[in-house]
DNA sequence: TTTTTAATACGACAATTTTCGTATTTATTT
DNA sequence: AAATAAATACGAAAATTGTCGTATTAAAAA
């Protein structure tokens, strides 16, 4: 699949958290904070569905929208592309300057320390 | 300070590793992965130096370039990008699927480990 | 000294991405 | 029913990014 550019991946992040939202919906949380235009939303979207990334629902005048892209494979790819070029390949690195960004709660830092040891049992 | 493009993110990447090279040099790193011209690396560095993100030693003929922009300065923002676009803010989700990436040795693993009980207590 | 090689400068083009204006259609309100 | 509002379609321009050809200059080799 291919890489989302950068206001495709933005509306993305709507949907992937929304599940499924008109244009006009997106727009409205685009516009938080970003200073766009509605019908360049549009114009993405139905970019996005007509290369296969997002799903539409023309039942209605208003369609609505679904992402095709899965979250986790997108997360995926765009890690490995930044880990080797900003990180020079060093995941430790990438981990540790996430981490200082912002504190998890206790909750998360125990996951994260179960998925931990985890991976090291585990071999692979 | 700006975000590098895709193409600007190679060349500082080399230019962090080998604190300073020629376009030269550069040009060679980048072609053992990439099919691109000298003129396009060239042109490109020239361009990042009339920004303001290289320095440039012109004393010889071979112009010798340096990185202004510090690479932790745009490893965190570059990070911040992504993890409010791709993952939700949730830097959990992220910390998990970059370890899951690639298994990281025995050794930074301990270093993780060390840096989140540090996190823990240190309160901010 | 002549020729060849290697470097920079730079304009111009190509490709991609983003933005928006306008037309059209459908629904809603008056 | 007429007017207004809200939605899609879509072309085209603008902006950004990447690519390269060619000219020029300087060094190195023959």
């Amino acid at each position: 699949m291919n890489k989302p550019t950068e206001a495709e991946l933005e509306i993305l992040s709507v949907l992937w958290e929304l599940r499924e939202a008109s244009v006009r919906q997106v727009h409205e949380r685009l516009a938080e904070t970003k200073d766009t235009g509605y019908t360049t939303t549009l114009k993405i979207m139905q970019i996005m569905h007509a290369k296969g990334m997002l799903a539409r629902d023309e039942e209605s005048r208003t369609h609505i929208y679904r992402p095709l892209v899965k979250q986790g494979e997108t997360q995926k790819s765009l890690l490995k592309n930044l880990l080797s070029t900003a990180f020079g390949g060093s995941s430790k690195s990438l981990v540790m300057q996430a981490l200082g960004q912002e504190k998890p709660s206790k909750e998360d830092l125990d996951e994260i320390r179960a998925f931990l040891d985890n991976l090291e049992n585990d071999k692979r």
